[in-house]
DNA sequence: GTCTATAGCCTGATAGAC
DNA sequence: GTCTATCAGGCTATAGAC
């Protein structure tokens, strides 16, 4: 019998340690690169670089550099629609849209790369998770608009459109990484998260306090 | 004399109106171009389809790639921030707002080429108009803050941050032109300007009646 | 599994005829 | 001013040695 991987009796799903630790550090360096600079604009030598690896190498592990884009994509989509997935309907209303805004804003700080990569994606007209968004996220946001609405019946929230309300959190709260520079840019040595929780608590309270 | 192009008395300003109307093209082209893909995913293939014109042609009018990106940008920054200087401190307070929002909505729907292309530019660094978010943009909103928080101290408005304020009609707005995409894909046929005038209003209302 | 070398394509930019 | 032809460099991806 060969010496091969498989044979190894150290492989444990059919993936050695190292190569775990290789596809970890391939993910988390086309992440940094796509982030920046989109799809199309990033290189598989920014990428190899980043990761500690050849290029060639970088190949062996994801076959094109589409391969590698679509598979970081499906890795984060699920995570990063968890605070919504989180909205509770046994909650009280407010403080789950509340507490729904906090945690979209907490990930705007940790989890900037993630982020930016979306906002890259959409903003160039989603050519690679088009379906997702027509298929997961719809249903999703669907029951959740279900969910708002029926806080709004029950007098528990001042009416408002439930889409354009799950929109406007979203859009608020990840404008603080999609548009970093400019924010701070414009605030020059003031730290933007300082005021921002603040500030949408205050901006939601008002909005949809009964 | 020869009969160049500088002695035919048709000239306007050493500009002849071939001229005019071929660098006219050319950014019109190059904003379908640069707001879709983004600067590196650009090329002048397509820019110069899309202008009516051969590649070399095209580089007759304008140097580099970059020489069509910068002199674009330049071309609508200013126009882009016309909906805040129009804010005017001798205007009523609330009012001025919710007309701010309102112009740059409209901007969203009319413009959203203009919008994606500095969405794309800022999501990646900034990288080409850095210097005039921290100069003339700092500047502009500093002073229309500045009013804003006069209006506060008046009591002709709820108390808010009046940097994020800013943001935050930014954001909302932008949002239905950079994540047209997301916001249609989960809208399904309902228009997304249907509702959205009327849900922004809403919320500034409520946020700032003091 | 990882490397060097390189194929093959695309892109930005230039040369030179008309 | 506009074109055809083309160069030089960078890019993704593959071949093949080890």
């Amino acid at each position: 019998m060969s010496n091969s991987s498989s044979a190894r009796g150290l492989s444990t799903g059919g993936a050695t340690r190292i190569q775990k630790r290789n596809r970890a550090a391939i993910l988390d360096a086309a992440l940094d690169v796509f982030s920046t600079h989109g799809f199309r604009g990033a290189t598989l030598d920014q990428i190899a670089g980043a990761a500690g690896l050849s290029k060639p190498n970088l190949l062996y592990y994801y076959k094109s550099k589409e391969a590698i884009y679509t598979a970081l994509l499906e890795a984060l989509l699920d995570t990063w629609l968890d605070p919504m997935r989180a909205l509770d309907p046994e909650g009280d209303a407010l403080g789950e849209i509340l507490a729904y805004v906090r945690r979209k804003l907490d990930m705007s700080r940790s989890h900037p790369r993630e982020s930016r990569l979306f906002a890259n994606e959409i903003v160039q007209g989603a050519p690679h998770i088009h379906n997702a968004l027509a298929g997961d996220l719809r249903a999703l946001v669907d029951d959740k608009a279900a969910l708002i609405q029926s806080w709004i019946d029950a007098g528990k929230l001042a009416p408002v459109h439930p889409h354009h309300l799950i929109f406007s959190i979203w859009s608020l709260t990840q404008h603080y990484a999609d548009f970093d520079v400019q924010v701070r840019a414009v605030l020059g040595d003031e730290d933007p998260f300082a005021a921002a929780p603040g500030f949408l608590d205050t901006l939601y309270r008002r909005m949809l306090q009964p």
